[in-house]
This record gives C-alpha cells, structure tokens and sequence, in this order.
DNA sequence: AGCACGCCGACT
DNA sequence: GTCGGCGTGCTC
C-alpha cells in the first residue's frame, strides 16, 4: 500500500512536493485524487499524481495529507503524462498545468478568516481599542459583519492600505482570531420565473381592450418560445416591465419558477432532420471511410479534414463520432467559442440522444460545471462538446478528438498557461492511441505542413454537398470610390456594395456584413486641440459606444462617461466622432432604409448567452434582412437564405505586425464568403479593400486556398518563420518603464546564453528583438518582447529547458510586479 | 502565489 | 525610538 503521494500544487514553484498518507486515507487516495495538504503555513488543495513506496531521496520530514476531497478523483491517471508533457513544453508549474485543466470548483481550497472574538467586542465597548486607529477600524468592520467575521480577502479588497500588523497586533491583544476555512462552494440553487400563454394566443389578446404593440409583439414571442425565461425576455424587450405587468394583470400568463440552469440543460432547439445521419456524398464517404479504418486500428491517427465551406464536415464529425459511441468509447469536439456550442449541441444531442452528450464550458455555473465534469468522468457523457479547456475532459476510452475551425486564434489560451488546444488534443490522442481530426475550410498553415511532412493525413473534400460553385466574388476597389464625405451616413458603403445590397433586399435576399469593429466611432477627436481620446492605461483611442454614451477602451475594459467639454482643451461641443464600428453602422444603415429589418452581432449585442443564439434563431428564420457584424458572424453558421456578403473593410487585419496577417485576412474573407449562397439560391460576395492587389484578398476572392498557400508558404520559409521554425515570445511587462527595459535586456543575455543548448540540439536559432511591443501600454504596464525562432521544435525544447526558470526569476529579481512571460507558438503578436 | 522574516526612512 | 514600506526566501 502506497505511503508517500506525490502532490502537484497550483502555485507557480517548481514541484513536486510529497506528503504521507496517514492511515484512514489508504487505499482510498489515488493518483487523480484532489487533497488538501498543509503548505507553509496554510493548506491548500493539491493534485495526486504519483503514489510512491518511500521517501524521495532529499526530502524533508514529510507532512501529512489533511483531508481527500470526497468525490472520487479529479482526474483519470491517464492524463497525468499528458499534463507532465504540457507543462514541459509550455515551461509551466506541473500544479497550474493540472488547475488550468480542471474545472473551477475544483481549485479553490481553504482562505482566511477573520473571526471578532467577545473580548474584541469588550475592547470596543470599553474604549480599550480605540488607541489603535487601525485596530479599531478593523473591530468596527467585523461588528458590523454578519457573524462578526470577514475573509481576509474581503478586508483587503475593502481597504486598500489594509495593515496586516493591525490584525496580528488585535489577535495579539486576544481580540480577534484568524482560521483557515473551507472556501464553500456557492451553490446556490437559483430560480427564476418562466413565462407560458395560460390559454390561446388570441384569448391573450383578446383580453385587452385596447392594442398595445410591445404587448403584443411580446405575447407572440413568449407564444413561440414558451416557456421563455424572465432574462430571455429583457434581452428581448428593452423596457420590458410595464409590459410585462400588464399581462401578468390581466392573468394571461402561467408562471412558473424554475431553477436557473445554464447550458447544460438549456433546451436546445432539435431538428428531427438531424436525428438520422444523412447519406454521405462521395468525398464524405471516402473521409469517413479512411477515419473508421484508423479508428479500428486502435493506434494513434492524426488527420486534417480539408473541406469548404458547404461541404458538410459536421456529416463526417457526426458519423465517425457515431461509430465510436456505437463500440462504447468516448469523444471529444472541441469548437472555437462559445457561441458556437448550442448548435453543434442541439446537432449532437438529436443525433446521441441528451444524456450521451456532455458540454463543458465557461457559461455554466460551478456547480453545473463540477456536475457535467463527474458526469463525464463516470462514463455517463461519453461525447463531450465545448471550447478549448474542453480538450481536458476527464472521459474514459478517449477514441477521438475533433477540432473544429481547428485554423481559429481562440484555441490558444491567452493568459496564464498559454497552451494551444490544437496541438494538446494531437498530444492527447497519441498518447490515448485515438484519432484527431482537424477540420477547416482555410486550415492553418501549422496543420498543413504536418500533412505536408506527413505526420497527420490530409482529407480533402473540395466540393460543396449541393454540388453548387461557390459563390462568386467581386473585389470592390475602394481607391476607385472615393468618398466625398466621410461624415455622411453610409459612407463605409461603396456604390457597388450598396446597389447589390438594395438588389438583394428587392428579391427578398438576405445579406452579411462583416465589419470587424465594434462600438460606434473608433476615434473621439477634438476639433479645437486636435487630441483625441486616449485611454489612460493603454496605447489606444477609446472608442465611443452610443447606447451608453460612453468611451470604452477595447484593450482593458475601461470606460467612462463620454463627456461634454474636451478633456484636454476644454471647450465645449468640439468633439467629434470619427471612425466607423458596427454600431454606427446599424444606426447609418436604418437612417438610410428605414424599413430595413436590421439586426447586428457583436460581443456588445451578445453579452448574454441566449442573445447569441436569438440573434442567430431571428435571422436563420427570416425575421431579419441583414444581419452586421464583427467577426463573430463569420464563424461556422449556417444561413440558409444568404445571397449576399460584404466585407466592409477587408484589410483591417492585414498591416498588423504579426506573422499571420495575411493568413488571417485570407481565412476572414474566405469564411465569411462561405456564408453565402449555400441553399437553392446562388450567393454572392463583395470585398471592399484599399488592397486589391494583394495576395490574401486576391486569392480569397477567388476562393483559391491552394493559390494562397503556395504563395504564403514560401513567404514564411524565406523569413524562418511557422511553420518552418518555431517560434517563442518573451514578453516582458513592468508598471515601471524603465524595469520593463531592464527586465527584457537580462532576459536577451540569459536567451543568447542559451543558444549553445540549441545548436547543441542540431538546431539553429534566431532571435528578434528586444523591441516593445506594437501595443507599448496596457492596463498601465509597459511592454517589450523578444521574439525567438528556432530551426525546430526540438531545439526550442532545449533552449527554454535549460533557461526557462531562470526567465521566470527575472521578473521577480527586478521586482515591482515586473514580470516575464514565456509564450511558447504565440498566435497573437501584438 | 502567500506569508514571514528582516532591513531602512517618516512619524507618534 | 516605532511603524510599516518592500526586498528575499521558502513552502514536502
């Protein structure tokens, strides 16, 4: 029976710490367990992920296991080696590997609280505190809180110039007492009302005697999506209230209170189309065909899914993930965001049936979440669909991973432990010995060169499931239409676009318009100073969003109220908004077609879930003519009415300082000219660009994925760039500019130092740098970076092996919250 | 990451 | 003289 547990913990220390397991945990502690161990001087929960006979060779006197948290473990033991590989090649703490991997409710172990003890409140009473302004500060705080006590996090967010020596001087004094509790799970059952029609629509109406239009429009909708949620609703219905109250009056509504549940159970709209696999078109065959073989292998198979837009990849997702659930194992579907989910869900579920199909992301609440995570690990959800941190899935007899839009940005985690789901789900498949698939209309170029070396096998499915061409595009020259007046409404609509556009609305057509800028004016400027609206912390202008009517900073967050006089010069009624997002576009576009059913999808129109996929629902049936958008609307949906898409400003992204501007140009266009044209009737696309020429747009325009590539990749051979080399960013940031430019200058000595590691890998390195960063400020830190390519992946391996540490200790030997981060294949350069 | 320990400037 | 700022080191 083991004795000692190898225990990885969630703090940034290089591990691994080892605690004995005292007797009643025998047996019942394994590899996966969550425990809580003393750590220091406090405890915290810890990961499994050894069991061990004897004492490590150099360990101290060991401590022991204090509690093992009582649901089974966390964890299967498989996935410790697949953890163990990520935190090698990503340079990251084993425990933050295992933590970022795991669900939130996991993480959290024990925190501080303060307690007021009776002789406290004595000491308030009889003045004996008062000599002690802080302390006394602080005994008032905890009379005042329910049970007289506070965690120490509460008190410190509280106060800023929280003194730590207060409280050791009143627990001193007897006056208080600090404990380390359980962080209890909130889960609280939330509840909320749920709106149906108690008889007929038109008794409902019927029971006012006079019209009201919000009334009505509001009956019809709570008729159609009944039982619609109270939050479903105020989405819907700005001022809902006076409405609402009304009905509930006249007594036309049963109400019902339901618990509020997220996701995991929200009602999916299934389409019995979708219960019965269709009949698979050769290139599907052929694809799903080469996937069952390798499944039957039961050996490790990497493959990249090459089919366009229309060609019906999900078919094939859907049928191989059909197989493996028929032989009993499990799989997983990873999709790029979130808004993404329900309709790959609803597409599962009416295929797998509810129970069989699982769904891990961040809209769920813990509790749901921590639910859906046991329910996988029992083996009760064997196919599990959700976002990149979906890829850790704790589901037994893994046989597949799917990665859908596997080309998408989003995979990579941008914070923390930078790792790319893409490129975890390969490593977890070969060790599993499953299959991954890859799929995308505009596969990366990372993708493709492992095919092209033959380390994963490319499938090709180059036609459209209807047999349709794909639709034609016109590239809108926007030197040859200039603008006279870049103020007049509509001005970011070229003649062309908006002759196709009123054409397209005559024959009943629907349209996309992607803008890929969000809010209303990009810029606020003033037209007495000449200064326009910065944000304070970053290094950008703050743009002006209008139905709040304030300026917003898309870097870090922050807004404030627009205000009226120019912060800089102060005059009055000299600020003008320049600059076009996709909010001014909506409201240009309906000054100029006032009948337009008009609709726009951005991260503002979509901040709650089910706003997402209304706006998705309203315009897939019909109720509205165009749909604006960013990006967003760019991403796997399918609209069956769409005739026409235009892309507003097609090179926004392509002068970006990053490697992949013009793979990220061409994969935008090429996306969101997929949307068009996809039922019976044919589509068509314009480009509006100031570039026309260039390759990006030139090859999307043709929808000539094969003539891009031969043209990008000989581009990034040339500049020993991905996929040829690889690369890693050292990103340095410091409040203080001058720590930030110290900080990047010790971490170049210790990479040159270190490139002896890499030739002695037969590798060959380059390194960039140091230079700020393209976004010099942001949330007040100032920030440089260095960017190292190296001849292979082996080699870089080496080199942030052997300097990785001491990269990490640089930040804290210059100090100041200066800090230095290792991002291992960076996908975003600025 | 916390948390304690230990060493220097500005206040009771 | 002390308080408390922050740099430093440690956690099985």
């Amino acid at each position: 029976m083991a004795r000692i547990a190898e225990v990885a913990v969630p703090l940034p220390v290089p591990g691994p710490f080892h605690y004995s397991i005292p007797a009643p945990f025998q047996g019942g502690i394994e590899v996966g367990s969550g425990v809580t161990v003393p750590f220091g001087n406090r405890r915290l929960t810890g990961y499994v992920v050894d069991l061990l006979d004897a004492v490590p060779e150099g360990s101290p006197e060991l401590k022991d296991i204090v509690a093992l948290g009582d649901e089974g473990p966390l964890f299967p033991p498989e996935l410790v080696p697949l953890y163990q590989w990520i935190a090698r090649y990503y340079a990251h703490p084993l425990g933050e590997v295992v933590r970022t991997a795991l669900p939130g409710s996991t993480r959290t172990a024990t925190r501080a609280v303060v307690h007021l003890l009776p002789e406290g409140v004595g000491a308030l009473e009889s003045g004996a505190a008062a000599l002690d302004p802080q302390g006394l500060a602080l005994l008032k705080r905890l009379h005042r809180a329910t049970d007289t006590r506070l965690t120490l996090r509460t008190l410190k967010r509280e106060d800023r110039s929280f003194a730590g020596a207060a409280l050791r001087r009143a627990e001193k004094e007897g006056w208080v007492s600090r404990t380390q509790e359980a962080a209890h799970k909130a889960v609280t059952v939330k509840r909320e009302a749920y709106y149906s029609l108690a008889g007929s629509l038109e008794q409902a109406r019927n029971a006012f005697a006079r019209p009201g239009p919000v009334r009505d429009r509001l009956l019809e909708y709570i008729d159609r999506f009944s039982p619609a949620s109270h939050t479903e609703l105020k989405d819907a219905f700005p001022n809902l209230g006076g409405a609402l109250r009304a009905l509930k009056n006249k007594e036309v509504l049963s109400i019902e209170q339901r618990e509020v549940r997220s996701d995991a159970a929200e009602r999916v709209r299934i389409d019995d189309a979708d219960r019965v696999p269709r009949a698979p078109t050769t290139a599907q065959r052929e694809a799903l065909a080469t996937l069952a073989t390798a499944l039957d292998t039961h050996a490790y198979g990497g493959f990249l899914l090459h089919g366009v837009t229309g060609s019906g990849k999900t078919e094939v997702y859907l049928q191989t993930a059909g197989k493996v659930l028929d032989e009993g194992g499990a799989a997983i579907f990873l999709v790029p965001e979130i808004g993404l989910t329900p309709q790959f869900l609803s597409r599962f579920r009416a295929r797998f049936g509810e129970e069989t199909v699982g769904v891990l992301h961040s809209g769920l609440t813990e509790r749901e979440r921590f639910d859906e995570w046991r329910r996988i690990g029992a083996g009760r959800a064997r196919l599990v669909i959700g976002p990149r941190s979906a890829v850790f899935a704790p589901v037994r007899d893994l046989r597949l991973i799917v990665v859908d839009e596997e080309h998408d940005g989003s995979y990579k985690q941008e914070e923390g432990l930078r790792y790319n789901a893409r490129d975890v789900a390969l490593t977890r498949c070969a060790m599993a010995k499953a299959v991954a698939v890859l799929g995308s209309a505009t596969p990366s170029l990372e993708s493709l060169h492992l095919a092209n070396e033959g380390r994963i096998t490319l499938l090709s499915m180059p036609d459209r499931v209807s047999g349709r061409p794909m639709p034609p595009v016109e590239i809108v020259d926007l030197r040859q239409h200039p603008t006279e007046d870049p103020d007049s409404p509509g001005a970011l609509l070229s003649p062309p676009l908006r002759r196709a556009l009123e054409e397209n609305l005559e024959s009943g057509g629907q349209t996309i318009l992607l803008l890929n800028r969000r809010g209303f004016a990009t810029v606020v400027l003033c037209t007495g100073c000449g200064t326009h609206f910065r944000c304070e912390d970053c290094d950008v202008s703050m743009t002006y969003h209008g139905r709040r009517h304030q300026v917003m900073c898309h870097w870090c967050g922050k807004t404030l109220p627009m205000p009226d006089v120019c912060p800089a010069c102060h005059a009055k009624d000299t600020l003008r908004l320049t600059g076009r997002g996709t909010e001014r576009l909506e409201e240009e576009m309906l000054a100029l077609w006032p009948e337009m059913r008009l609709d726009r999808m951005d991260a503002d129109t979509t901040r709650s879930r089910s706003s997402h996929r209304r706006i998705l629902d309203r315009f897939r049936d019909g109720e509205v003519d165009v749909l604006v958008g960013t990006q967003m609307v760019a991403k796997g949906h399918d609209f069956p009415r769409v005739t026409l898409v235009g892309v507003l400003h097609a090179d926004a992204a392509l002068h970006l300082p990053d490697v992949r501007a013009a793979e990220r140009t061409f994969q935008l266009i090429a996306q969101v000219a997929g949307r068009a044209g996809r039922a019976d009737r044919p589509g068509k696309v314009l480009v509006q660009t100031w570039h026309p020429d260039h390759h990006a747009i030139l090859r999307a325009s043709e929808h000539d994925f094969a003539g891009f590539i031969a043209r990008e990749m000989p581009l990034r051979k040339g500049l020993g760039y991905p996929p040829f080399w690889r690369m890693t960013m050292f990103r340095v940031s410091s409040p203080e500019e001058h720590l930030a430019h110290k900080a990047v200058w010790m971490t170049k000595d210790l990479i040159d130092r270190g490139g002896g590691y890499v030739t002695s890998a037969g590798g060959r390195m380059r390194i960039r740098g140091p230079a700020p960063a393209p976004m010099y400020r942001v949330r007040g830190r100032y920030r440089w970076q260095i960017l190292v390519t190296a001849s292979d992946h082996k080699a870089m391996s080496r080199l942030l092996h052997s300097i990785g540490a001491a990269v990490h200790e640089v930040g804290k030997q210059v100090g100041k919250d200066t800090r230095v981060v290792i991002d291992r294949d960076p996908v975003g350069m600025l």
